[in-house]
DNA sequence: CTGAAAGCGCTTACAG
DNA sequence: CTGAAAGCGCTTACAG
């Protein structure tokens, strides 16, 4: 009895799988791994053989030997954020379909803790990081993760270079905005969007040019990307303010209605609204929000495949994607709705 | 030149440390975890040679040594649901500051999806488990994870043995449907919570028992935990139906009010809406959401200090914490607005 | 504190 | 396919 090592306390090595299969140990670790150098019968016999043991792939010691962990460190600017959430999920996915793990943090927008996990993502030895920078990150910081070896992708936030997958967020601002005007509007305002980022900018951008296209001037109500606040901003808002808002994202918009809502005043009839995300919610709101739509899921998947072919072949160039918006068109733009008659103006003034 | 090796092409180790530092090895491996057993100002000589020499620790070395990773492994049964989006930002903040470090997946429910994730962490070797399971997960996976030696505590879902952390589910919707009573009503109805778990169960056997011992028969309206789906639901009621609804959560009853709203019915004035979670945007919703409050950060604080206990003690008995939780009565339950006369009656009939 | 050594469980490279 | 060997970068244990 002594010295027989008890099957149910010592985990199986991949030479106790060879010995059971009775082949080499080296062949074992070919057949594990499902290497089509080996014969069809072996292969089966090696992975029969494991199930015997209840083998368990130790890839703490692959990764030691190769350098290459199926590890990939995912960096969230804030999670809570609905639409951000979703694209977690669509990255998570795609990645996991890849034969990843990924390591995710929270940076909640402090560019300090989005350093301390980076470094901690680096002792992990991670293969690749997928990050929504936090505001105010430098973009220097896509030189340092280059000298620490690191393939980086940035994803819906970015910098003017690096791989990146994002929406076309002036493009996006743009259609909405056109759309609006469409319908007569003329004092259109864009809310939310205070963060310097290059969300922030970008949907900015698309709106005032819009706007100035048409000989209007832009005008910018800022306030943090937060439901509640926004709500707030809105309320103080009377019959003389804008008639129509083009918010920074769904979340914001949400907030733009409940506060309408909280004044008295009805969204999609009193203020045309506009969002841009097309989260979940948007479709089953009351009234149903008209948004600019990017699905967070091709985001995911755009950004995973950058990332995976950039570990692949590490020096060649970053490609960036950006992708496509539709316009969902629901009612509350007001499209469909009647505008009180006094404050609408014919479009060729 | 030849033979003396790049720094910025390989990587320090230890033994380059502890060279540089003019100390032994073992001593520079000591130094760089900060062990008491050093004198100080060794450990800042190791720690500032280390610094000089860009020296990275690698903890996959670390791991297959020592076998802890410093790592966990999060399942979270829906990341787009708000409520565990903020109870993973939890969790995470909580390992963070612990110094490990998250890896996550979101299991979409799927119990296929859940067993393929905790395999892979397995192999990762994850030092323990921390998750909501999905819907339709057997108890039996615990002694799965006991069998592998893999510490686990669930977190808001959970069974009726193993470490656990979560809100009295019971008592929150007790207290919902007791503060609705006193308001006067009688035809109160519990909207959602159709999926078959340890937290829908909670929830409704408090509002029932609730229902029962004031002499009323419980009503189930079973919808998905789906803002569009409870919205539906709702815009079909009549004013024949419940004159208030205990929701499932908060994401339940915001569909609740937005169907309300689609039917032309005052949400909080026509009908009484209580929710459960109290997430950021309760506050802001118009009108303001009357809910049950369990902070998602405590939760996750809560199950992580459970976890890290066991991954310290393994043979310790499972520890189970039940937040107490607390009703916040704002406007949607309709408290200080005044309630059609004909449908109101009489506490006591 | 030092120093020499073994070992965690893989992968890699190579001669047969 | 086999077999023997080296090595990834740590930790651990121990004699001094």
């Amino acid at each position: 009895m002594a010295g027989i090592p008890n099957p149910a306390t010592k985990r199986a090595r991949i030479a106790d799988v060879a010995l059971e299969a009775g082949v080499a140990r080296s062949t074992a670790a070919l057949a594990l791994r499902d290497s089509p150098r080996l014969r069809v019968e072996t292969r089966l016999a090696v992975q029969q053989a494991a199930e015997r043991l209840g083998y368990v792939y130790n890839r703490s010691a692959a990764r030691l030997r190769s350098g290459r962990s199926y590890v990939i460190g995912m960096l969230v600017c804030e999670i809570t954020n609905p639409f951000y959430a979703e694209l977690t999920a669509g990255v998570q996915a795609a990645l996991e379909s890849a034969g990843y793990a990924v390591l995710l943090a929270n940076t909640a927008e402090s560019p300090v803790r989005q350093r301390r996990m980076l470094e901690r993502f680096r002792e992990q030895s991670v293969d690749g990081i997928i990050m929504m920078p936090a505001t105010g990150t430098p973009a220097s910081l896509l030189d340092e993760l280059d000298e620490w070896g690191l393939p980086c992708v940035t994803v819906v936030r970015g910098f003017r270079r690096g791989a990146h997958a994002g929406p076309d967020n002036a493009t996006g601002t743009r259609l909405a905005t056109e759309h609006l005007l469409r319908l007569g509007h003329r004092d259109i305002a864009f809310l939310g969007g205070a963060a310097r980022n290059s969300v922030s900018s970008g949907r900015w951008e698309g709106y005032a040019r819009a706007m100035t296209a048409s000989g209007l001037m832009p005008l910018h109500l800022p306030c943090r990307t937060d439901m509640g606040e926004a709500s707030d901003f809105v309320a103080t808002l009377t019959s003389a303010g804008p008639t129509a808002l083009v918010c920074f994202n769904d979340s914001v918009a949400f907030g733009a209605s409940l506060g309408l809502l909280r004044a008295g005043r009805q969204p999609g009839r009193d203020v045309a609204l506009t969002g841009f995300d097309d989260i979940r919610e948007a479709s089953s709101w009351f009234p149903p929000l008209t948004t600019v739509r990017v699905a967070a899921v091709d985001i995911g998947i755009a950004g995973a495949r950058i990332l995976l072919d950039r570990i692949q072949d590490p020096s060649a160039p970053a490609r960036r994607e950006t992708l496509a918006p539709t316009l969902m068109v629901r009612a509350s733009c007001g499209a469909g709705l009647r505008l009180p008659a006094a404050r609408r103006k014919a479009r060729t003034t």
